[in-house]
DNA sequence: AATTATTTGTGCGTATGTATC
DNA sequence: AGATACATACGCACAAATAAT
């Protein structure tokens, strides 16, 4: 010790030596500046140079107009609860929406929370509005979202991040913002598609086209799935066999179905995005003398009503709707009460079997 | 943004973001200061500081024992505004309740409001939880309701006139609980089930059967005229062709349809409650054989999609859906800035002609 | 008309943050 | 290195004005 310690040392290592002695334990205060000055007999800049190199260290933490306190950053949790709880849907596929949405007021209001409900329509525009209000607004505990045009590129992104970044949790459902690394409730779209393509395919089909919508994630993936079936039985693939279609165009199908009808001539069965395209697909199909199953076997997804009171009623695969919103809802919540929380969930699809598909030999 | 902004900064520059926003105007009180500490987790120093520099530059005005206001008036009257609705629906009828609440979002959010929503499954206990969270949590300008069997005799009315007395204002759709004087939104569920009644005696039934709902206000109405244009028209009337449904029994038709059908036998014509009713009306019939409309003619009320694509397609009477929540939340608004203003407004039914009437000579 | 609850006004004390001499 | 000044922030107590009942 030829070298005399500096002072502030000194304070550090009386710090310190209070914290290994168990007489400062985490969440203690330490002595206020102005007190330790006294104690050590040094001015407040020697003192604060000591609490700062163990600020830097995260041995402790300083609270301005509080004080120095024991221990590391304490998390920042929003104290005040507003018990209220942000849903951003786009309003679309009216019958899985309305029971999504009850699943999760079911499960919010058993938790004392309200709900706050806006729609986007599926437009960025609408979604940019919403989020903005919602961040000067900023009276919510948590943010439940589901993605409009998850397929394509989203500048709002940004109002995601911001939210987030107030340690507001935020979980999707349905579909996710790829870029946005957050918790998603979904059915798993692919296995779906998969098990649609390989009825058809277990059927005897050969050529089976598919119509999927080209701005959303669950398009994507149900297309994958299709396609994972098709590769898996050695079937070729074929571009003109599949049809993208955009949600914002409810006509579309209605509109081109000449153009698709030629598309996918020679195929004997069908893979349809979802129940409300498959419902047009046999509806325009009847209408040109198509019959359905006997020339073309159609498959749904999601397993609406729609499947049930069609003029020819056809297999489809069940989302879980009301469950999927409760999920959703449920996982949020514990999210809320632990950021830690993985709030990552996949149902599993069901076979609804009904005869539209034709058995070929 | 090296330099964190300062607190009190914060807070300014929400207060004035939410003016340019228009969610504060000129005349409106800011929430307490207390309110404000809770919100952003400070001190009332540090919010005094900020609402004392925005009245120094005369953004604000502070009164003592009052509040702050926006803006140099002094109004007579307190009012927050929350910028805050709360819908509170019974979520049945599928076809009919989401385009409602679209209707209704739409014109809030174009008006910077928010919507809260909550569903009674028209079960009086759930709306009696929600109206007292509402009560307790006290952050609306207004409530827009859905009555839970509004027929019956309803002990949450107590919840709704202290609603009332805390001057903000209700207003009902689809149906209304008769001893609150509250203005509603609704279709003229008489009109559209005359108008059923007619269209069958035109066509020269003499026999005409009805089901109603016994816990709705529609389900009173649409039996008085049903039952008006029978007596207008010199026929009998016959309690045993009257066949009264409850809401929350789903299944009641179909368990039930031997004891209908043997009631109503005879009948030639029947007019129904809604869609939902004529199609499964439709469905138990075709399933026994009866033939629609060659044995039996069947009109619905409120031209949902199901009377499109039911195996029978069946004439119907036009329920306004996404509209009538518009004119709601349209006359609510009105009602929040006008405490006079006469919300009530009712919807006449348009027919909708498909073949399920049979010609009688 | 009187009481109670709510809201702003005011003052005091204490602690940390930053800048200057 | 030490001293001082001022800004920012938190907490409490009580007074005064107003609104609701």
């Amino acid at each position: 010790m030829a070298v005399p310690e500096a002072k502030y040392q000194k304070v550090i290592n009386w710090i310190t030596g209070e914290i290994v002695a168990g007489r400062l334990q985490p969440g203690d205060r330490l002595m206020s500046e102005e007190k330790m000055c006294k104690k050590f007999d040094l001015c407040r800049q020697t003192i604060r140079r000591a609490t700062q190199e163990l600020a830097e260290r995260g041995v402790v933490t300083r609270v301005q107009g509080s004080g120095t306190y024991v221990g590391g950053v304490i998390p920042k949790i929003r104290k005040e609860r507003y018990m209220n709880v942000a849903v951003v849907s786009t309003f679309y596929e009216s019958y899985i929406f309305p029971p999504t949405l009850r699943g999760i007021e079911k499960k919010l209001s058993e938790s004392g929370y309200t709900m706050q409900v806006s729609f986007t329509d599926n437009r960025i525009s609408n979604e940019a509005v919403i989020l903005k209000t919602l961040l000067e607004k900023d009276n919510i505990d948590g943010l439940i979202v589901e993605p409009s045009k998850g397929a394509l590129p989203n500048p709002n992104i940004k109002y995601y991040k911001e939210i987030s970044d107030r340690h507001i949790p935020i979980i999707f459902f349905n579909d996710i913002y790829p870029v946005l690394q957050m918790p998603c409730v979904r059915l798993d779209d692919w296995e779906a598609a998969a098990k649609a393509a390989q009825l058809l395919i277990d059927a005897g089909h050969k050529k089976i086209a598919g119509i999927f919508k080209l701005d959303d994630g669950q398009g994507h993936r149900r297309y994958s799935g299709y396609l994972g079936s098709i590769i898996k039985a050695n079937l070729k693939t074929h571009s003109r066999r599949i049809f993208w279609i955009d949600t914002e165009l409810q006509q579309e199908l209605a509109e081109q179905e000449e153009y698709l009808f030629k598309r996918i001539e020679g195929c004997t069965g069908i893979v349809c995005y979802n129940d409300e395209v498959a419902i047009q697909v046999i509806d325009i199909a009847l209408k040109r003398g198509i019959r359905v199953p006997d020339d073309l076997s159609v498959v749904g997804i999601d397993n609406s009503n729609l499947a049930e009171i069609c003029k020819v009623p056809f297999t489809s695969f069940s989302h879980p709707k009301e469950k999927l919103g409760e999920k959703t809802a449920d996982n949020l919540l514990k999210m809320i009460d632990n950021p830690l929380f993985d709030g990552n969930y996949i149902f599993s699809a069901k076979t609804v079997l009904r005869n539209s598909i034709r058995k070929i030999q």
